[in-house]
DNA sequence: TTAGCCTTGAGT
DNA sequence: ACTCAAGGCTAA
């Protein structure tokens, strides 16, 4: 079984098994049989009937959204009898059904992060009648409708993927399903759950294609790597073989990699397809990361599993690490003065993480669903009732941006543009061949114009419009870098990370 | 304090 | 007359 199609071929429910996660994240029984959590996922409201807030079921529009009872009760509360709360904790206490009235605090943040409206609550308590957001909720319902009579139209494969998949018993518990997924399956759980661990993953046979050779202590360690700062981490990999096959190169093309339009072609077709050819493929690149994640698990000790914020972490991580080794093959990049080159990475990796993402969610992510560098999927509702405020806030505006980049058609073409627009910034500091760096992004700035205007004629300012959704990259990736800084201070993440190595090269 | 149910009343 | 998001009430 392929392992990008693994998920989405499933016609038979997947099946998981209790996993190791942590209770501040998931908050669900992991000892339940199979027919036990088919019928808890069945009685489950999906996505779109579930409080954006702690997950409950929604009773209507309240304050700007649809939310809960519960919820709008305590929002309206709030704001009426203008309370301030405190937070115990870090103040990114898990929100969810069971917990939401641990932590009014975090409560009423992610009231205010989801979109709940202070303004909706009357000053003057007058009840009944119609207030100016009506309109809204009018709108929203259209959106929704639209949603979902698109959806039924012109997708009937999303149909199968949704109830065979994404409504079964996996929506009862993406994260679990993810970590357990990632945790190394025991025998008799291999045998009994094929579906969950397919051939490809898990294999020391499956060929990696990593430019490094092997760390013998659970690591890889690049050999000629230039950046000794930036290499010095380990990117976890085989533990006892020497691996040689540089990746970037030959890169084999992406499942669903748009067809090169003969109009494009004319105009600068060895540029963009040049840019183009050192796009990692989607499906090695799920391979690889899942299995290096089971291999970490399988290493560790029954105790020290990594928890799903860890394994987040190592995803981003891997994937970073690859976005560097993609730019460092790229022959553009090589051009540039290496310490030109380790002043524009460290400026932009985070750009480039989200940027990758948000390609990912608009080439495979099914709507309401985040699609992982693993392949593996979770529910953005799921997400957002187990997250603290923070992350939810991040991955509302990610999934904004994702709706966005999605009505706009982005293609492969573009988005590697993008990349290389963000990676090319003559605007750092501290980069000493300006004007090279200004000239490269010029170039492909001028080849994602001519692009768009020669593919999408009908769509006038595609290109203008693209560029507009940079500034939201960039702000989403501050927000990251914040985020994961501050947990990184709190020992959060796992330490000999690329992450944390960029991370600390921007605080010093 | 919470949260489920009830009452209200402008907009349709 | 009906709808549905406001605020209110009250048992737990």
């Amino acid at each position: 079984m392929d392992l990008p199609g693994y998920h989405l071929q499933q016609d038979q429910p997947l099946v998981h098994h209790p996993g190791n996660y942590p209770e501040d994240l998931i908050n669900l029984e992991g000892s339940s049989t199979s027919q036990e959590q088919k019928t808890e996922a069945e009685s489950r409201p999906d996505s779109e009937d579930s409080c954006p807030v702690c997950g409950d079921k929604v009773s209507g529009y309240h304050y700007g959204l649809l939310t809960c009872e519960s919820c709008k009760g305590f929002f309206k509360r709030s704001v009426q009898n203008n309370k301030h709360y405190t937070c115990a904790e870090q103040q990114r206490c898990p929100m969810n059904l069971s917990q939401r009235k641990r932590c009014p605090f975090c409560r009423f943040q992610k009231c205010l992060a989801v979109g709940m409206k202070k303004e909706a609550v009357r000053a003057d308590r007058m009840r009944g009648g119609r207030n100016k957001f009506g309109p809204l909720y009018r709108r929203d319902r259209q959106m929704k409708q639209q949603k979902v009579y698109h959806q039924s139209n012109t997708d009937p494969y999303r149909i199968k993927v949704e109830t065979g998949q994404i409504h079964g018993p996996q929506a009862l518990n993406d994260l679990q399903v993810v970590t357990s997924c990632i945790s190394h399956p025991s025998p008799s759980e291999a045998v009994n759950q094929p579906h969950m661990y397919p051939s490809c993953m898990g294999q020391s046979s499956e060929p990696m294609s990593l430019d490094c050779t092997v760390n013998t202590d659970r690591g890889l360690t690049p050999p000629s790597l230039p950046y000794p700062g930036l290499y010095h981490c380990t990117f976890p990999g085989h533990p006892e073989e020497k691996l040689e096959v540089p990746f970037g190169y030959s890169p084999v093309p992406a499942p669903t990699q748009t067809p090169t339009n003969p109009l494009s072609s004319a105009l600068t077709p060895n540029f963009l397809s040049q840019l183009l050819e050192g796009e990692q493929d989607e499906s090695q690149l799920n391979a690889k990361v899942l299995a290096s994640l089971q291999r970490e698990q399988a290493n560790r000790g029954k105790h020290d599993r990594l928890n799903t914020f860890s394994i987040m972490c190592k995803m981003a991580d891997q994937t970073l690490f690859c976005l560097v080794e993609w730019a460092r093959n790229s022959s553009l990049f090589k051009e540039l003065k290496v310490e030109d080159q380790m002043v524009l990475l460290q400026s932009c990796w985070s750009e480039l993480l989200v940027l990758d993402h948000l390609c990912r969610q608009v080439t495979y992510g099914k709507e309401g669903c985040i699609y992982l560098v693993t392949g593996q999927q979770i529910e953005v509702s799921t997400i957002i009732s187990q997250a603290g405020v923070t992350l939810s806030s991040l991955v509302s505006r990610t999934q904004d941006l994702v709706s966005k980049l999605k009505a706009l058609h982005l293609d492969r073409h573009e988005f590697v543009c993008l990349k290389y627009l963000v990676l090319f910034n003559p605007d750092v500091k501290s980069v000493h061949n300006r004007r090279q760096v200004e000239q490269t992004q010029e170039r492909v700035n001028r080849a994602l114009m001519e692009y768009t205007q020669r593919n999408h004629p009908g769509h006038c300012d595609k290109f203008g419009q693209l560029l507009l959704r940079l500034p939201e990259v960039r702000s989403i990736s501050l927000q990251i870098e914040d985020y994961l800084y501050q947990r990184h201070l709190q020992g959060d993440l796992p330490c000999n990370s690329l992450l944390t190595e960029m991370l600390h090269t921007k605080h010093s």
